[in-house]
DNA sequence: TTTTTTGTTCGATAGTCATAAAACTATCAT
DNA sequence: ATGATAGTTTTATGACTATCGAACAAAAAA
């Protein structure tokens, strides 16, 4: 097995740990649901999680290539990164 | 969310959690190569991790539904569920 | 300039996971 | 029967994960 072949079973592993969750499978729902964008504060406040508990998801899901944020004055929006569900998991998004 | 919805993100997530590991992405691509049959033993000398880690990585696949096995005299031979990656990872095994 | 809002980081904790040696079970060969 | 072979289960252990409160940082509002 090449190099390469390892990283990418590397990235993969971590998209698949970011996605075995119940409280991130949600998250990625609420924002593929949501159609503008919306801030980490009101995802986490429609699952019931602390805002410390959602951070740490968020930054899972960051790591892992599956959601993007953007920081406006006060608030972070985020959203989910189309290319990396498109490329590692396709269908994935239609069928959760 | 309904009591279905969350059964089937259980089911989700048990297979997230199977397929997070670098050994059972292995031993994945392993049955994916071989033609026909191949028993645990040998997948696990391909591998190179001890009997009872294998055994244990294949019991994982099989309560995820990623693979089956079938006992014939003294060795057991296991192949993968194209069913569960039709349905939930389409496209999966080619790119894995 | 305080106070409030939004989110991150730290610390603690309870639970889960991967690993392998050792003991065990079942089957086959001598 | 005895021994060898193929896998499972048990037990122990070290590493990682999810959770939340508390302390922190940055920016906006008062």
């Amino acid at each position: 097995m090449t190099i390469e072949q390892k990283n990418e079973d590397q990235i993969k592993i971590q998209i698949f740990k970011a996605l075995a969750d119940e409280s991130r499978l949600e998250i990625i729902r609420v924002i593929r649901d949501k159609k503008g964008e919306l801030s980490c504060g009101e995802v986490g406040e429609k699952i019931n999680i602390s805002k410390s508990t959602a951070s740490y998801h968020f930054k899972t899901l960051r790591d892992a290539g599956l959601i993007s944020t953007r920081k406006e004055t006060r608030n972070k929006y985020v959203k989910l990164r189309e290319d990396t569900f498109g490329k590692y998991l396709p269908g994935f998004l239609d069928l959760l």
